[in-house]
DNA sequence: TGTCAAGAAAAAATCGATATTTGGACTGTG
DNA sequence: CACAGTCCAAATATCGATTTTTTCTTGACA
């Protein structure tokens, strides 16, 4: 699924810059992409910008709609429960398959990736969340699933993971994730892979995907009822 | 994940034809894709066909090599034994999870699709495979795994559905998948669905999908004992 | 005869410009 | 004052041409 072999293209820098931004948090869910502004601020042209953003799309990242140009994913509770849904199904299916089938290097790193995602701290002094800390939890939530040694699972799994990153964020920033020790939910999950309990590593893993919904669908249907409205 | 709304764009209409090309068989895996012969073909724009086939090669069906172009995706016996297991998990998975939630009106498609399958030859007269067994077999399977009202996990099982029809294509051309009721399958799949037999109907589905393969490997295995071998 | 390199041909990536479409502002009417 | 139709500006989709990169050809040299 990753397409970064040697030469740098320039669709390929604007690729990643955009999805850093997507990410990142800086485009607002639902709003609209202009094209011509990523043109001039890139200083490239409209073909580049737009295959790019064609990619993103493919990923759901971005929503295309014909002759209407494209926008950053809409994020409704009605999606986020599906996403949600899938991604448990999913990525518990791949960690119980990494639990079986992960040699002693698997477990090696889930180690290494838990120490580091334990020692950097998830907020920075101002209250936002910090980049190192974003990377270092994508980084064990990869490694977790990394042992199942099918490839197309987990770039399955990695894509659905930065889907529900866009609402992470916007969780994060929004309903403000109450009451929730997050680190401890993944010391257990180190502990319980590592430890080969497949029926409890993955039953840790869904309450932590879960976890995060349930407290953004409950900020949302705080605001209103309907499950087609935008979250933000 | 399908995008056919409305207006069909020019980039769409070619993006659509390449498909149909792809899945039909009428590119051999891992050639190229000659741009400029499309472009000429479909009469459009350079920038149209390059947006269609970048799609493409988000599905998969299409590999994009920076500064290279873009081959059909190349099929490979490792590929094919990665892509098969991960749709044995998350096919053996949705259907599951469709037996389990899926209503009486799924149930009712179940059968219908079915029916219209088994009543559908599957060869031509000339010993091709008939693109209408073709849609009554996608059809059946897309019905099997709709019920677990998931659309996500849907998406996602039809997108690894159809990079499998590329194998299937060229294995039914070349290997000749010999003494194989396919048709008793499809039956014991359906009966066993519609009965609710979780685990039977699963097992049914998870030997269907693998059958294919082994034929395939054995094909290829004689021919060639390394994985990494084109298979075709 | 095999290897390597310069140069030509082909293909890919990118650009700048044009044709269409969309969304909204404007205006005249009931 | 609400509403419908028209017109205009912004944005999208598409095109044709230019710039790079890769690949193929060919010929000199060891």
């Amino acid at each position: 699924m990753a397409t970064t072999p040697a030469k740098p293209t320039r669709v390929h820098e604007v690729y990643d810059r955009i999805r850093g931004s997507l990410l990142g948090g800086e485009l607002p869910p639902g709003s609209k992409l202009k094209l011509n502004d990523f043109a001039g601020q890139y200083a490239v042209s409209l073909s580049v910008v737009r295959e790019a953003v064609t990619r993103l799309a493919g990923e759901g990242l971005v929503e295309a709609s014909p002759q209407r140009g494209f926008a950053v994913a809409q994020l409704t509770i009605s999606d986020l429960q599906d996403l949600t849904r899938t991604r448990v199904l999913i990525e518990t299916l791949a960690l119980a398959e990494s639990i079986k089938h992960g040699d002693l290097a698997w477990e090696g790193s889930v180690i290494a990736t838990h120490h580091t995602l334990a020692h950097t701290p998830m907020m920075t002094a101002q209250g936002h969340v910090d980049p190192a800390f974003t990377l270092a939890h994508r980084a064990f939530h990869h490694t977790l699933l990394a042992g199942c040694g099918v490839s197309r699972l987990e770039g399955i799994a990695t894509g659905l993971r930065d889907c529900a990153e866009l609402y992470q964020h916007w969780s994060q920033e929004l309903a403000g994730d109450t009451g929730r020790d997050v680190a401890a939910e993944h010391r257990l999950i180190a502990e319980l892979t590592v430890a080969r309990d497949e029926a409890g590593a993955t039953q840790a893993l869904r309450e932590h995907i879960e976890r995060t919904t349930a407290a953004l669908v409950r900020y949302a249907e705080g605001l209103d009822g309907t499950d087609e409205r935008a979250l933000a």
